[in-house]
This record gives structure tokens, C-alpha cells and sequence, in this order.
RNA sequence: GCCGGCGUAGCUCAAUGGUAGAGCAACCGCCUUGUAAGCGGUAGGUUAUGAGUUCGAUUCUCAUCGUCGGCUCCA
């Protein structure tokens, strides 16, 4: 059973179902002449969508709230009972969003939740207090079983009829129930500290990363702090690829409208694509992946079997038109570098192929990190390209390597693009939160688009499987991951400075510039603070920028060339020879601790 | 893009229909310091941009831009 099945079936689902009516049944007191559309259990809480006669303020939900305890108080019970379609809309009469749904439960279409129903399903209302709505349960028996203590309204957010933009915008009022008072409160703690650890936030401050006005949306600029960042991510990937049997390639910006049009990228990824560039007289477009430019560099020339597998990889930035309400931090931005690569390989070489991707990119996960893995493998849907027999035999390389390797995952069938199978890596953060890095995804369109081919024993040309994977994502996203990851408090071998000299008075810095200077001359990234201020307030300061090691140097310090380490976490590990530390530093940076 | 909120100094935030103030940071000076803020001073703003209402707008209205929470989508 997959953890959604789980959830749905849980004791916490129906409670947070059933609070959700609860919070309609204030909602519609509150105002007699509001549409209910739909309330789920949704994970961590529940929603729902109302259209209403005017806007939400947070005092409102306020008032919702304080309603809903009462409510819960007086032991509402829930009964359910089925009708028919004619009595449902009788009922319904005046909610049309309801009248909606019953026409779809009539005729089969989608049930409450958007998930299709084949045939009509039965109709049934519950009933808790003054308020009756359309819905197939689970819930609670009475309203007891909620623990009104557990409960809180978080926010109101626009939210279009069954998603669609072409409909209503309604309402939503987003809540969360739990058990207990300490569920929700542990809750509310992991809500501050993911606004704490929030990237943005702490992208401004340790100076990394801004976008700005003038630049425009969803365009990132790499401060010293954060590019120093990148470039050691940067420099342990292609270290990491070169030696795994990746050949590095760059490529291009744009290319011309024909290279696209070949790729099949005008035709089914125009919308995300940027207007063309004109270039006497041509049309330009810059790139949204990187493929075609892969797929040309392997057309360059003939290719053996002997060859294969070919890896190309590329750090490709790439350009994609996403609208401007979505764009959100280093997560989702308008142009990003993705740490891509394709690989060519022979149909019997396929399996390996894919046992290796996937155990690649797991060990450079790790490296970051990164220790929980989810994975997703989805598979062919209706429509699509390629023979079934390709599908059949790259699925069941997707699925033999996720086994091979234990990755716990969940299929996602029929879910896969129109050309292939693929992958999909989710790691769990610090914070228990999934994040989206790794795909590895099989092409049955381009290279047959491109027509590329390789040269067999048999001397005819033959086509390759072509693997499209990158393992980071992209190097903004992941850098956003890795900063609420690790709360900006990088590891030392990540971190933009490394260490921080702290002279106690001025006669010490002479000292500590010495010792700066050889440190430097080792690799590490150090600096020597000496301004006039207090050591409490220079320790002060190399904290809140995170820095991993801060080496105080006093009068006793001086006469036995030594360093007093104190690392970020507050550990305070006294005197040491000043070779003794550089020692330390380089074997922790050598680990990646 | 759409719905709603927000936009005041580098940062975090005050204040008012009569042209703005604090803390931190910056700069200058004093202090020469022992594991998370020593003290004093100086400077810094066309209150996001544009238009409108008004004798007067930073405050009210509208538009634009940006941003935040969502919808949709995804690296």
C-alpha cells in the first residue's frame, strides 16, 4: 500500500476531513449566501474552496476558528446517507459547484478529489450539525474525535475551480488538524523552522544569492558567497564525471528554429519556450534543454559499437517561460543551469547503463548529504513514441536497478512522458521534507528525430538508446535545497569561508595574518578579523555567518605558535599546534563532514 | 497569468493627509580586549515607479513593476 492509500485510511484523514466540514459549517454561517466547492484531508491538514461575497481577512479566520471550536464542542455527529442523483440536486440546489459534481458522479468523470471515476458511483451526503455536504466520507462519528485544541487556520489563498483557470477563482482556506495539543504544536514548530531555514531568507543572509528589478523575475545572481558555493559543487562534478566515464561538452545558448522544429521542441514545448531571437533574417530560439545540441555533437561523426556508451554532460543553462506568479527563490526561476548529460549505449548494454546512473547518482547525492531517498518510476502512458517492446525492456531496467540498489519506491503507472520511461529521485531534507532532484529519463523520440545511429558488428547502423538524466537538477534548485538543508551552515568543504583568525587585541594580528597566509597557501578559504572590536563580537559575527572554524590567538596562543580552535557548533576545543589544525581542517574537508 | 497580501535607509522594522524615525550594518574616534554584541560620534531616504484626488500625498485612488501565500506546471 503506497503512504497516500495509508493516509487516506488513517484515523488522522477523516479527522482533518471532518474538520474541514466543520470549518464550512462556520464558513456558511458566517456568510448564509456562500458557494462550498470541494474540502479534502490534504497532508499535514485539509482545505476548502468557497466563492464568497468578499475577501478573506486573517481576522476572519480568526473569527473560523474561534466558530469551530464551538461547533466541535457541541458533538456534532456525522451521518451519512445515500440518494439518488434527482434528490442530490434538489438538495444541491443552489450550489452550483456541488450540482457539478453530482452531474460527474452521475456520469462517471471525477470524484471530489480530481481522480476519475469510470461509472457512476453512489451518492452520498454527510450531515454534521447545520451543515449537509456532498461527500463519500470517510469522517469522523461526532465531532468529539476532534480535538478542537489541535486545530489551526493557516491561510486563505485563491485557488480556481477544479484547478482550472478558465473557471472561478474561489476561495481556499487552508487549515491543519492533528491529535493532539503537541502534534500540533510540533507542527507549528516545523512551520517556523522551515521559514527560518527558508532560502530566500537566508540567501540575503549570507549574502549568496538576489535577483533584482532591473535584471528581471527569475533571473539569479550568483553572489561571491554563493558562487564560491557553486564553484565547489561545480568542480566535485566534473571531477566526479570525468573519472565515471563522462566526456564534458558546452554548448550553446540558442540555436536556429530548425534545430528545434527537428527536436519536436516547437511542436510540444513551444509554450515554455521564450519568443525567437531574429538574426538576419533567422529565427533564433535560446535553449530550454539541452538535448538537441548532445544529439549534434553525436551526430559529428560515425559511431561504433565498440564506442559505446557514450556520456556527455553538460552544466547547460537553459531558458524556460514559466509565468510570473510561480516563480519562487532558487526553486523555480526563469533560467537555470541543469547538470544534465545523455547517454548513447546499445540495446544490450542498457541495463548496465541504468544500474550505473542510478548508482552515480545516489553516491553524488550522498557526497551532499543527502542519506533518504524516494523514488518514483513512472511508466508509458496512452499516447507515446517508441515500440512497446523498447518501454517494456527500459521499465524493467528502471525497475530491476531501484531494486538492485534499495531505493524505496512507488509507480507511477501510465505516468511517464509521451517518449519514455523514467525515474524520478526524491531526497528527504533535514527537515523531513521531499524535494524533486534526480531524473533519469529514457528518449524513444529524439533520436530517431535526429535519426542518429551507430554501426554494429554487423556493419548496419543501428540505433541507440538514448538516456537523458540529470542528477543535482539544476544548480539553482539544488543550491536552494542544499541552503534549507543545511540551515546555510554549509559543510566546511561547501562553505565560502572556511575559517576565521580571530586576534584578540592588535598585537596578535601580525601573528594571525602569518598564520592566515599559510593556510591559505594549503587551500583553505580564511580570514583574518581585525577590526578593533571585542573577540566575544568578532566570535559573534563568525557565527552568524556560519563559518565552520574560528581560530582565536591570544598572548599564549602567540608564544606557542598555536590556534585555539572553536568550531560553529559552539564546541570549543582549546590550543593546538598551528600545523595540527590545518591537519584537522584538511582531512574534514577531505571527508566532506 | 489569475485571486489576495505586502513594498519606508544596505538589513530588520516604526510613524503621520502638513515633505520621515529606531536598532543593526557602514564610516570616524576612544578602548586592546580570552569563546555569541565595549563606548561615543558621523553619514545615509524623490517613502518601488508613474498618474490622479487634494491647498498639501509617503499616507487616499488607479495603473505599472517587484515580492509573499496559493491555483497550474515542473529542474
Amino acid at each position: 500500500m503506497s503512504q497516500k492509500e495509508e493516509y487516506a485510511q488513517s484515523e488522522l484523514f477523516r479527522i482533518r476531513h471532518s474538520a474541514a466540514h466543520i470549518m464550512a459549517e462556520a464558513v456558511v454561517e458566517m456568510f448564509p449566501t456562500a458557494k462550498v466547492a470541494i474540502g479534502p484531508a490534504i497532508a499535514d491538514g485539509f482545505y476548502y474552496d468557497f466563492d464568497l461575497p468578499r475577501s478573506l481577512t486573517p481576522d476572519d479566520l480568526e473569527l473560523i476558528e474561534k466558530r469551530m471550536r464551538e461547533l466541535i464542542k457541541q458533538k456534532e455527529v456525522f451521518t451519512m446517507r445515500e440518494l439518488s442523483a434527482a434528490e442530490a440536486k434538489e438538495l444541491f440546489k443552489d450550489q452550483p459547484y456541488k450540482l457539478e459534481l453530482i452531474e460527474g458522479l452521475e456520469h462517471g468523470g471525477t470524484d471530489e478529489e480530481g481522480n476519475p471515476t469510470d461509472q457512476p458511483v453512489p451518492i452520498t451526503i454527510y450531515t454534521s450539525g447545520n451543515f449537509t455536504d456532498l461527500c463519500r466520507g470517510p469522517h469522523v462519528e461526532n465531532s468529539s474525535q476532534i480535538n478542537p485544541h489541535a486545530i489551526k487556520l493557516l491561510n486563505v489563498a485563491g485557488a480556481y475551480w477544479r484547478g482550472d483557470e478558465n473557471r472561478p477563482m474561489l476561495q481556499r482556506i487552508y487549515g491543519t488538524a492533528w491529535q493532539s495539543k503537541d502534534e500540533l504544536k510540533d507542527y507549528l514548530w516545523r512551520l517556523e523552522e522551515a521559514r527560518k531555514r527558508d532560502h530566500r531568507k537566508i540567501g540575503k543572509e549570507l549574502d549568496l544569492f538576489s535577483t533584482n528589478d532591473e535584471v528581471g523575475q527569475g533571473l539569479i545572481l550568483w553572489h561571491p558567497n554563493g558562487g564560491m558555493v557553486r564553484y565547489q559543487i561545480e568542480k566535485f562534478w566534473d571531477e566526479q564525471h570525468v573519472r565515471n566515464g563522462y566526456d564534458l561538452v558546452y554548448t550553446p545558448h540558442m540555436g536556429k528554429a530548425s534545430l528545434w522544429e527537428t527536436s519536436g521542441h516547437l511542436g510540444f514545448y513551444k509554450d515554455d519556450m521564450y519568443s525567437p531571437i531574429d538574426v538576419e533574417g533567422q529565427e533564433y530560439y535560446l535553449k530550454p534543454m539541452n538535448c538537441p545540441f548532445h544529439l549534434s555533437i553525436y551526430k559529428s561523426q560515425l559511431h561504433s559499437y565498440r564506442d559505446l556508451p557514450l556520456r556527455y554532460a553538460e552544466k547547460g543553462t537553459v531558458y524556460r517561460y514559466e509565468r510570473s506568479g510561480v516563480l519562487h527563490g532558487l526553486l523555480r526561476v526563469r533560467g537555470f543551469t541543469q547538470d544534465d548529460a545523455h547517454h548513447f549505449c546499445r540495446p544490450d548494454q542498457m541495463p548496465d547503463e541504468i544500474d550505473f546512473t542510478l548508482d552515480f547518482s545516489l553516491k553524488m547525492l550522498r557526497a551532499f548529504g543527502f542519506t533518504n531517498f524516494q523514488a518514483y518510476l513512472s511508466t508509458m502512458p496512452e499516447k507515446c513514441v517508441g515500440e512497446p517492446e523498447q518501454w517494456q525492456a527500459a521499465e524493467a531496467a528502471l525497475e530491476d536497478s531501484l531494486k538492485r540498489l534499495e531505493v524505496p519506491y512507488e509507480v507511477d503507472a501510465g505516468g511517464g512522458a509521451f517518449y519514455g520511461p523514467k525515474i524520478d529521485i526524491k531526497v528527504k531534507d533535514a527537515l523531513g521534507r521531499e524535494w524533486q532532484l534526480s531524473t533519469i529519463q529514457f528518449d524513444f523520440n529524439e533520436p530517431e528525430r535526429f535519426d542518429i545511429s551507430y554501426i554494429g558488428e554487423d556493419g548496419q547502423q543501428h540505433r541507440p538508446y538514448m538516456v537523458h538524466r540529470a542528477l543535482l537538477g539544476s544548480m539553482e534548485r539544488f543550491f536552494g535545497v542544499l541552503i534549507e538543508h543545511y540551515a546555510g551552515a554549509f559543510p566546511a568543504w561547501l562553505s565560502p569561508m572556511q575559517v576565521a583568525i580571530i586576534p584578540i587585541a592588535d598585537r596578535h594580528v601580525e601573528f594571525a595574518d602569518e598564520v592566515a597566509k599559510q593556510y591559505k597557501e594549503a587551500g583553505l578559504r580564511v580570514k583574518v578579523d581585525a577590526r578593533s572590536d571585542r573577540m566575544n563580537a568578532k566570535i559573534r559575527d563568525a557565527q552568524k555567518e556560519k563559518i565552520p572554524y574560528m581560530l582565536v590567538i591570544g598572548d599564549r596562543e602567540m608564544e606557542d605558535r598555536q590556534v585555539a580552535l572553536r568550531r560553529r557548533s559552539g564546541e570549543n576545543l582549546g590550543a593546538m599546534d598551528v600545523d595540527a589544525f590545518l591537519a584537522l581542517a584538511l582531512q574534514e574537508i577531505a571527508d566532506k563532514i
